[in-house]
DNA sequence: CTACACAATATGAACGTTCATATTCGATCC
DNA sequence: GGATCGAATATGAACGTTCATATTGTGTAG
């Protein structure tokens, strides 16, 4: 084989054999409105035929655009219910692929501070920008990249006026639905089961769903659980009162295999003689018998939106307007009676 | 600010800096032992002080190597039990940033070959090396790319005789195990619920299985489902067989839902008249009540082994060892009396 | 027919690093 | 003290692209 073909196709190869210089080939893939129409059938049918695709770093070197966005996948903890959701991971691959860009994963090594693992990745120059999820309270990763002044999106929102870029799920809303669907079906004593962590996720469903008690002038009582065999015991407790709730609202999937146990523990029929919700529609909600009914996050509008605020922000140089709230949709399985 | 310093820290500057060339400062990051000690510590202080770190994509144009691996995510089907393991995917990142590599996602847009996915990602050489999980029988990934000569490894195996580097879970050993276990405590009459469809770890999982009977002398009847209610249904009807069988062994924690509701119907308490067992550890294994025993994948050693082949591939260019067979652990909770 | 404007294409330089090689420095040997 | 050698450091080129700008081509107006 000649030695100058060893690395691959170049820009210069096709020009060569197109008999047009680089800067044509580079247009015909960049901005092809600027080539005659002519020109750019001939072009255009070489690059296929020679497999011709821009060195990427070449590219970027020169461009000082990267088309890589770095998602910081959070620590997971296997016992944290909101564990990396790889449905969110999924539909952001695809999102980010839809307009040309490849999605990263970055995390810390270990001992090693999350704003540090960020810095790296700016001063390498890696990605464009970032997109973080699960952010909380006072996160530093937040006010690392705020003062840095590099382009970020966050999935989640933190305090209610967080100046940047964020998307989140209006989980209030959508726990306001649920009860509004519990409602009309004639439930009007709920018991609600929540966890204790300060999560703004845990808060906002927690918030709707007395929103929606309020609203809809139902009875409810409430409590919380953090461990699965504790979140028995406290379903059992709930279900127990006098008079007995016909509900049983759960502040996130996780907790629903607890909640079924502590019904057949109480002699209660899911899906007949007790009605359970929960939240998130993790993959384990439909094989539950009954298959529970609960709440899907818009995981690929929730992406989209993500990744179009992103390139706002890498493109443009626009700030976009700051938060999307987008809906959630409850999803009624035979759980809820 | 001056002009220059618009796109962050150079080599040049930090050369500038210390009074020396780039090529010393690029030896002090890359190459360390060449510098004398002075010259070393002098340098690093400086290269930390100023926060450089060599453009990504400058370093890869004149080196050729990326430092990236890229993934792709199998198709995922929200019914598929083996769904994107996130789990998988955690480890795999750790394990790529322990040696300074990161991970890309690559995933076909909507309608295009898998294979073009991949072509692409050679042509604009992105990647290094590929990394494929969940590859099935006649895989286009792997003729693929074996034509091609592109380097890459496989979660997973297909035929006893893939040629090229692999790595997977001995399940069939755990799941002899796992037999063993019951065979341990006296369980002499097993069911075992598999799904019907043709996949090589099902596949692996099942005559493991079978083997653990033979072996151990026991007593077994199968059957299969593929869908949770069909599940139920098929648990049952092999829960009613008399003598009654006092395990339940499942092909994997996705049944395992089921397969508590079978037990409930049937009046078996699981743990205590009726041993349940799943494979794969998945999140909600634990929060099931009572916690279900299963077999947990070792997704670290797997991600580590992966890696260093990968590693091995493209730094030497040495073909490594073809397959590595690593054991999994069955993890005993309370649905094994 | 020439001048002009605008579209289409071409050219040289630059992005920031590492490779290949050259140069300098210090020590060792005779 | 000069030659020799290996270690330490420096230099120029190259990686493949796109930017900024220059050049050529084409049609239109005067």
């Amino acid at each position: 084989m000649p030695a100058g073909r060893a690395r691959g196709v170049s820009i210069e190869d096709v020009a060569r054999a197109a008999g047009v210089s680089r800067q044509t080939v580079s247009n015909a893939l960049r901005a092809p409105h600027r080539l005659r129409a002519e020109t750019l059938d001939r072009v255009t049918a070489l690059i296929e035929e020679m497999g011709y695709r821009p060195d990427q770093s070449a590219s970027s070197l020169r461009s000082g655009t990267r088309r890589v966005l770095a998602y910081t996948t959070p620590e997971t903890d296997p016992a944290n219910p909101n564990a990396l959701m790889s449905g969110f991971l999924e539909a952001l691959v695809s999102a980010a692929g839809a307009t040309g860009y490849r999605i990263l994963l970055v995390r810390p090594r270990p001992g090693q501070e999350v704003v540090r693992a960020l810095e790296e990745v700016i001063a390498a120059r890696t990605a464009d920008a970032f997109l973080l999820s699960d952010v909380v309270e006072g996160d530093p990763r937040v006010s690392f990249l705020s003062e840095t002044g590099f382009p970020f999106a966050v999935f989640g929102r933190t305090g209610p006026e967080l100046p940047q870029a964020w998307v989140d799920v209006d989980s209030a809303q959508a726990m306001i639905d649920v009860v509004g669907l519990l409602s009309e079906r004639g439930h009007r004593r709920l018991a609600f089961l929540g966890m204790s962590a300060e999560l703004p996720w845990l808060r906002h469903r927690t918030e709707g769903f007395r929103t929606g008690v309020r609203r809809f002038k139902l009875v409810a009582h409430e409590a919380t659980a953090d461990e699965p065999e504790e979140a028995v015991d406290v379903a059992r407790t709930l279900l127990r009162r006098q008079p007995r709730p016909s509900a049983l609202v759960l502040v996130d999937d996780w907790l629903a295999p607890s909640a079924y146990a502590a019904a057949q523990a109480e002699g209660l029929a899911v899906g007949v003689d007790l009605a359970i919700t929960g939240f998130n529609d993790m993959p384990y909600a439909r094989l539950l018998q009954p298959p529970l009914t609960t709440v899907r996050l818009p995981l690929r509008r929730l992406a989209d939106a993500l990744v179009s605020r992103l390139l706002q922000l890498i493109e443009e140089q626009v700030a976009p307007e700051a938060g999307l709230l987008l809906p959630a949709e409850p999803i009624v399985r035979a759980s809820l009676p």
